[in-house]
DNA sequence: CGCATCCCATACATTCGCGTATCGAACGAA
DNA sequence: TTCGTTCGATACGCGAATGTATGGGATGCG
């Protein structure tokens, strides 16, 4: 049932790949703006410049786009992320701060993507096979995000004590914090005590071992 | 825009606050069940066991009835987290703990409601005035929530900080393990590892400040 | 009980969106 | 270039949802 076995392996030609791109990016800015209830194939077209025909070309329904979309761009999200820890891997001097920063840079609060984010998270609990398809992204953020955290952390004196606790208060602060933000895009308070509050659960989920642990997270 | 001035101060009778009602009830179980932009006036009357005839003689579309709907929904919440907290108040003998637990059992986590408002917000991160309203509730929220939040810590000898960073903090808390919560139902650590970052930020929040401290929220 | 008012059901016209079938044009391979 | 294949535009029929206008039955009040 994912998208990647819906059809036949036919031969993707060039035209195919890039109508079917267009149509994707033109159904998350349509989505973000109309909700994805509201939406139509209509206007996924005419903001990809096609008509009806090239949609039915390409997908036998809203939905099936709508899955495609949501797993192109969330497995999109999480390369950004990988990299960016990569990136960060690389500089072992980095303070657990900074590192903490870097990571929430490289995860930008886009608001078009919250909102697809939150119509597809109240669909997929209507629907177990989204659901699936949920839990196995969030798995994936879990493996690529854990290891650099406990990095971070080992280099400042701290062990994480609960893994997979530490990952699912990081995942819920996210999303938790990015609505908040997202009211108020234009207050900078609110993204602070967004960071704070990083900080504080990377903090209650990690205890120091050492004791001149320099560079602790709170004050 | 708000509800309270949409119409003329017309006299309500029985029968139309009942009528209104039922198709305010309805509304809930369609759009948890559909999602708010599949749904439709008809299946809302429907399941109200009236005609579309009702619907325009109450609301003049979904929209309105959608914010009318999530108005009293949400502030019956509030309504029952302020009775479960003031019940709460007068057993000034009550752990931290058990105040914890008495909260989070006051704002149960009900998945068709979630569904509602997870649209709602995506609704409202795109329509200027319902993100006034929206910003009215968490508002409410934090005033209700705060006061017993910080009493019951002053009994456990702990004085919070940062009285709005944890108010918000604990909204997020709430909004992001919810999902966790309806994602995996069956899954009992969800909700255990839900408790215990609540208590990691209540605790992070505060400080104590009488060392004979007995009945510290963490271990 | 009788009356005036209000409220909801019904019917209607209309618009909108969907899915399909068909055809011409763009493309890729020789 | 030429030919076969694929892709997307156009046209069609259909069903569904909308909003309104109107009439009948319920309700409240004397």
């Amino acid at each position: 049932m994912t998208a990647s076995e819906t059809a036949a392996p036919k031969r993707v030609t060039r035209r195919r790949a890039q109508t079917r791109q267009r149509l994707l990016d033109a159904a998350l800015e349509v989505f973000a703006e109309e909700g994805f209830g509201r939406s139509t194939v209509d206007q996924v077209c005419e903001r990809a410049g096609y008509t009806r025909g090239a949609f039915y070309s390409n997908f036998t329904s809203l939905d099936e786009l709508f899955l495609a979309m949501w797993e192109q761009r969330s497995g999109a999200m999480l390369d950004d992320l990988r990299d960016a820890l990569d990136r960060l891997g690389d500089l072992e001097t980095v303070s657990p701060d900074g590192a903490l920063r870097a990571v929430l840079d490289a995860v930008p609060i886009d608001d078009a993507w919250y909102r697809v984010t939150a119509e597809f998270t109240a669909h997929a609990l209507r629907n177990p096979s989204l659901r699936r398809v949920m839990a196995a992204r969030e798995e994936a953020i879990h493996d690529t995000l854990l290891p650099l955290v406990e990095a971070a952390l080992a280099r400042a004196g701290r062990r994480v004590a609960d893994r997979t606790g530490l990952g699912h208060a990081l995942v819920a602060v996210h999303d938790g914090t990015s609505v908040q933000c997202l009211m108020e895009p234009d207050d900078e308070a609110v993204r602070q005590r967004r960071e704070e509050l990083f900080r504080h659960v990377v903090n209650a989920y990690s205890t120091a071992y050492s004791t001149q642990s320099e560079g602790a997270l709170d004050e």
